[in-house]
DNA sequence: AATAAAATGTTGCTTTTGCAACAATATTTT
DNA sequence: AAAATATTGTTGCAAAAGCAACATTTTATT
């Protein structure tokens, strides 16, 4: 799957066009901001444009679970949040957001028909990549142990970085709360894995031996 | 949310000029056949007419995993699948299903502008729901105990059922599918709740007391 | 470069869960 | 209506996972 971006094929004249047309503001958020709080309730469509942001979950019990990382030419807006919310979208990093309202998007003016069909092709190919990495996601956390769990992950992980010498791409507390058990647990089960010659690992970096 | 249809708000004789400007073909498909079985492969879009069917997934350890329940209105194509796949869409009842190629809804054409943007619209909300409903069964997922992944499901399903009086929509076997935990150690759970004052059931009928 | 703060790694103990093997009801099919 | 099949309900026991409390290492911050 190719990380594609969602003004790809559409030319930057053209862009700025549509983002005029649509009234589209552009926001910077420091790091750590919060960039939207109601997540499920917003009339407004988000594009990254540059930075990294999350949407994140908090939980009654204190903790917080990370159910998005985003990045640049990514989109979030209500499509992201579920009835009951408690989801917020915080910046990661600075982050400069392009925002404007969603009905701008459907309700297509007679202006750069082609530029604008081309952005909806690519919001839609944006929200079904979501729906595969959401799909991914349940098809790990379905798996029963957390050696299955893990084993699940790496698998995934190893067809996207086209290798069996992955690296995760965040720290293992953030992979315990990805898959859903307690860090400690899972640390037992990746010495587990390495003693029982499944895996080679050292921290983030994992051998496949399979 | 309102369980709408992908054709909502197009005219008939629309959308019939639609589907001939798509080449779309009706297929019938009885009981338990499959109606595609390599979903996220398919260059297809498919559009249920009438009946039911479900995302399958099969584990290599024999079980199946419903992914996804599918009913008249609903669509599934490419955007439904993982890259690893052992994803069918398997007929739940006889049922007919729309089927054209995906191209054809992207590439516009001059005729029935009105009636195609309504219709990227719908799909565009459909796929969101399609998100929403896999947020939360990640959001159940990621409760740590079975009791409290009952009680999560139990909440979302009262919000959706209006009542705290709920009807759980398909078999015990398969909400431990959902939930993905033991069915013998969720009846246990489902026991402990009773027992505890927290519920009042009696099979898939369930009086939440809080 | 020193200090502070995160992240990783480890272990003993307790609780939760899965598994297996049933019995008892419901629901379909013939 | 009888038989066959599927679903629900229950239990003892073993395995897995959570929790808590640390030590160690790595990464950030001053």
């Amino acid at each position: 799957m190719y990380d594609f971006m969602v003004f790809d094929g559409i030319e930057e004249t053209d862009v700025k066009k549509l983002l005029t047309e649509f009234n589209a503001l552009t926001l910077h958020y420091k790091k750590e901001a919060t960039i939207l709080s109601n997540v499920s309730n917003t009339s407004s469509f988000f594009i990254i444009q540059s930075g990294k942001a999350n949407i994140i979950r908090y939980n009654f019990n204190g903790t917080k679970t990370i159910m998005e990382r985003m990045d640049k030419g990514d989109i979030f807006g209500s499509f992201s949040g579920t009835i009951d919310d408690d989801l917020y979208v915080i910046a990661d990093t600075d982050t400069d957001v392009i925002v404007f309202e969603y009905n701008k998007l459907i309700q297509r003016s007679g202006k750069n028909i082609d530029a604008h069909n081309k952005l909806i092709d690519n919001v839609l190919n944006k929200i079904a990549d979501k729906l595969t990495s959401y799909n991914e996601r349940i098809e790990v956390l379905t798996e029963k142990t957390i050696r299955d769990k893990l084993l699940k992950f790496f698998g995934y992980l190893s067809k996207k970085q086209i290798t069996k010498a992955i690296v995760i791409p965040y720290t293992l507390s953030d992979l315990a709360d990805y898959l859903a058990v307690d860090r400690s647990a899972m640390m037992r089960e990746i010495k587990n894995l390495n003693d029982d010659g499944l895996i080679e690992s050292k921290g983030r970096y994992i051998n496949l031996k399979y």
